[in-house]
DNA sequence: GTCTATATTTCGATAGAC
DNA sequence: GTCTATCGAAATATAGAC
């Protein structure tokens, strides 16, 4: 008889759940929560329904377990702020960094993008999502503040400008989900693009 | 006895339909499609969950009529684009156009996003949001080359411009709605700094 | 035209066999 | 650990009273 491993175990079982969460993220991205079924997740995930209840507890368990894990994408993002250097500079960096994740990780964009504008499924999702978007909030505001003073940005509430390169990269996640599955490709767009939003 | 009065009755009619495809618009924005249930459209709009039905045979029925008049809304802005004028007036005057349609109907972007990020709703509704769209893409894209001979417009494919401008104006349509549900509101944007993204 | 009551279906969640 | 079978709640859609 095989002896009991129960580090192998735990990591076989990790990798299952881990599986589950992946193959989630996908059909809740472009069905909707409410839309995906459980036996959608699984069929995904290739295992049955029935196991999917094995390794969480309900369908909220899973958004929120993938909530949680955008959230902390976000924040990690926001380590490259803290990198010396010059203010626009860093914002480019950031930039980059958030244009490499709308083109590797599509569907996180397009989750977040959902937990935004959808009311009643996500209240705890969002402060998930947002907890580590808030302090990512700050350090970006200052940031610009930063750059505005050496003049490198126009003047402006900080915040404001924030929010108008947040708002260009989600728009950018979505048009480009979707024309992957329209056909036509829309092509990569770069960082100094997107900040001459906020340039004199 | 009051005599018939086949006109009136025909317009009241009109206007119960309107006003349950109005509610139901605000309700599908924000809840999602498959999350909004017939008893949540009808409560919003005053009225039982059976007279839902005696004015449309389904939920995907609404969903097709709002997506149908989404569109129709998309091809009337393209008409400032046969307005005379210089190629950068034009571009100028489609932007304040959208950006004043995402301050006065956000429902309706927030309804188009959902239809690009959602698979399996709306196969048919998206059809029906980007036959007015695909002209208007067509129309934009060569006034912005006509822009790009004149000097006013950066270099690159005309399409890849529209893309652009139309993923800022969509991702400022969600930050905006999600602002206003999280407190701290977005302040308006300007054609101007929009138009930054494709200019030289 | 409008409502209430109900039939039918679907899906989340559980129990239990292997 | 994994699957199949099943319960029970919820929601779409319909029927019929007013």
């Amino acid at each position: 008889m095989s002896p009991r491993i129960p580090a192998e175990n735990k990591r076989l079982k990790e990798e299952r759940k881990e599986e589950i969460l992946q193959a989630a993220a996908k059909v809740l991205a472009y069905k909707g929560y409410a839309a995906t079924k459980i036996a959608d997740i699984a069929a995904a995930a290739k295992v049955s329904h029935g196991l999917v209840y094995h390794y969480f507890k309900s369908k909220e368990e899973i958004y929120l377990a993938l909530a949680d894990r955008i959230g902390q994408a976000a924040a990690a993002l926001r380590l490259s702020l803290a990198q010396p250097g010059a203010p626009r500079e860093k914002v480019r960096m950031m930039l980059e960094r958030m244009l490499a994740a709308v083109r590797d990780y599509p569907e996180h964009y397009v989750l977040a993008v959902q937990m935004m504008t959808t009311e009643g499924v996500a209240p705890a999702a969002l402060e998930k999502v947002f907890t580590g978007g808030r302090e990512g909030q700050e350090a970006m505001a200052q940031v610009i503040a930063a750059g505005q003073a050496a003049g490198v940005f126009r003047p402006g509430d900080p915040r404001q400008h924030f929010y108008l390169l947040y708002a260009a990269i989600n728009g950018l996640a979505i048009v480009q989900a979707f024309s992957r599955r329209s056909g036509q490709m829309m092509a990569d767009v770069s960082a100094e693009t997107i900040m001459r939003l906020i340039e004199p």
